[in-house]
RNA sequence: GGCGCGUUCGUCUAGUGGCUUAGGACGCCGCCCUCUCAAGGCGGAGAUCACGGGUUCGAAUCCCGUACGCGCUACCA
């Protein structure tokens, strides 16, 4: 099959999945379901110093979660393995020595205190554009030889000949140009003898036939290096595609300082995975019309690479929590059942029993009202106990002089039911209204405050149908007797 | 400093030379619905399309310059 379709999400494990590698990562999701292609996972994990106990398994969890199901990975293999980038060392170490032979690369053996010495000369000196000064390129091989035998740490750098345009196209971008003077002579093997990003990433991208490079702009300075690269072995470049960055409300590079950036942190705070899904994929992104309420197999259907922005987005949390909402009320009850059982087993009423049919009840009654399914335990306290104290606002609103008499009768009326359903609970308070020669909502705003201690709330028969008769009643009671004014 | 990228309502964005008195969404304000709060419906405020020059009969849209912002400038990714 010819241009196969295989894309791939490469982070670093640095300990968590942040949203901009999310929004990455499902970029290159959409775009090869799109077009049914292959998503790939792979760890680069070159930085030993970096190196973070548990990130990878931290990771893998966060992108499960995020319903972001790759094809190959270090978790469930694949044809183009190993995954994780230090279980290759082998390769790039081959691959190294190749360019070194076709003299691309070179052995430097120049300590840090050389190098820093350089800096700082180059900076004296106000040159614009610091680089490495070849000096060991000029070693002969019987030099080069010498301190090998000898065990001097080296690295391996890529050979950049001035002057030379380096052009490539990418998808966001355009054309893109850079002049190779420019360009460091960039470490591609550390002392270590661990790749740096560049050289592992160019070489696991070509090898695992990855044919869309898929990434953050922050990458797009470091491109003409990995063309460089491609350019040396030969070997045909993939499509680059660069993202616009996420940002701070102040604009800056989304970082932890200002915020949640891990996606872990949104979902702990009770945020849908579809709506994180859906916001991340809409900042940076447009179809081109005025959708903005996506599933996941919408949002498959609808992408390419091609409607994605140029600019930078910022991560604008209110908008996320009003397409929090907007999910939760498209879900069905029943999903919603389920979501709201997992926050009731990590909140005080875990040892409550409370049946499935009652849950229910409370999910139609709160469902457009909520943001967070946690909302339903905390919005409505009410559902679960009664009262412990009651609105201070509403009892001055609506706790009169003759109140306490109104709902006697409406508590006389209500023992008298026989059967508690909406319209039953509506026709008897209809019954004292009249009675009274008074308007229902004088009735029914002191009704609320007894029965949940707020005045806000769903609608009062719902409220009353849920609660069921002998509650209503125990509850009105207890008001009378606790509200004074 | 150098190199690169970007710049449409507060925010996310539509717009690819005339359909635009620049459209939508979130947020804000008001009205309707209504027992409250939401949800829903309707309406409003909010962008001289960063600025300055061109090109053109006509520019947010094409070109040039400037400003500002951001990214990169590591033996980090």
């Amino acid at each position: 099959m010819e241009n196969k379709i295989r894309v791939r999400f490469a982070p670093s494990p640095t300990g968590y999945l942040h949203v901009g590698g999310l929004r990455t990562a499902l970029y290159n999701f959409l775009f090869a379901r799109k077009n049914n292609g292959k998503f790939i996972l792979r760890i680069e994990d070159t930085d030993r110093n970096r190196y973070v106990e548990g990130a990878v398994e931290n990771l893998i969890k966060a992108l499960k979660w995020s319903g972001l199901d790759y094809d190959e990975g270090p978790d469930i293999g694949g044809d183009y393995g190993p995954y994780m980038q230090s279980q290759r060392l082998d390769i790039y170490k081959k691959y190294a020595d190749e360019l070194i032979a076709s003299g691309n690369a070179y052995y430097c053996f120049c300590t840090q205190e050389r190098l820093q010495q350089l800096r700082e000369e180059q900076e004296k000196l106000k040159v614009p554009q610091m680089k490495y000064d070849k000096h060991c390129l000029t070693l002969t091989q019987e030099e080069i030889q010498k301190r090998l035998n000898e065990k001097i740490p080296f690295v391996i750098r890529l050979n950049v000949q001035p002057n030379q345009k380096i052009i490539f196209d990418d998808v966001v971008r355009k054309r893109v140009e850079f002049d190779s003077s420019n360009i460091d002579d960039q470490v591609l093997i550390k002392s270590d003898g661990y790749p740096t990003y560049h050289l592992a990433n160019v070489i696991d991208d070509h090898l695992m036939e990855i044919s869309h490079v898929i990434r953050g702009e922050e990458w797009l300075s470091s491109t003409p290096k990995h063309v460089i690269l491609y350019d040396a072995f030969g070997w045909q470049r993939p499509i680059f595609a660069h993202l616009p960055l996420l940002l701070n409300p102040d604009k800056s590079k989304l970082s932890k300082r200002q915020g949640d950036v891990a996606v872990e942190d949104y979902r702990d705070k009770g945020y849908l995975k579809e709506a994180l899904i859906n916001f991340v994929a809409l900042l940076g992104w447009n179809a081109g019309d005025d959708k903005e309420f996506y599933q996941m197999n919408e949002l498959i259907e609808a992408f390419s690479l091609e409607s994605v922005n140029k600019s930078g987005a910022v991560f604008d949390i209110v908008k996320l929590n009003s397409l929090n909402a907007e999910h939760l009320r498209h879900k069905s009850d029943k999903e919603i059942l389920l979501l709201l059982k997992e926050e009731i087993k990590k909140s005080d009423l875990a040892q409550k029993n409370l049946s499935d049919d009652y849950l229910l009840l409370v999910i139609s009654a709160m469902k457009e009202r909520v943001t967070f399914v946690s909302e339903f335990i905390t919005n409505c306290k009410y559902f679960y106990e009664e009262p412990k104290e009651y609105e201070q606002k509403s009892i001055e609103k609506n706790w009169k002089s003759d109140t306490a008499e109104h709902l006697n009768k409406l508590i006389d009326e209500f023992s008298k039911l026989e059967n508690s359903q909406k319209v039953d609970f509506e026709s008897a308070l209809n019954k004292v209204a009249e009675e009274l020669e008074i308007s229902k909502g004088k009735l029914i705003h002191p009704l609320r405050l007894a029965v949940s201690g707020q005045s806000t709330g769903p609608g009062m028969f719902d409220l009353l149908f849920i609660l069921g008769k002998d509650e209503v009643i125990k509850r009105i009671q207890k008001a009378i007797e606790k509200i004074k004014i």
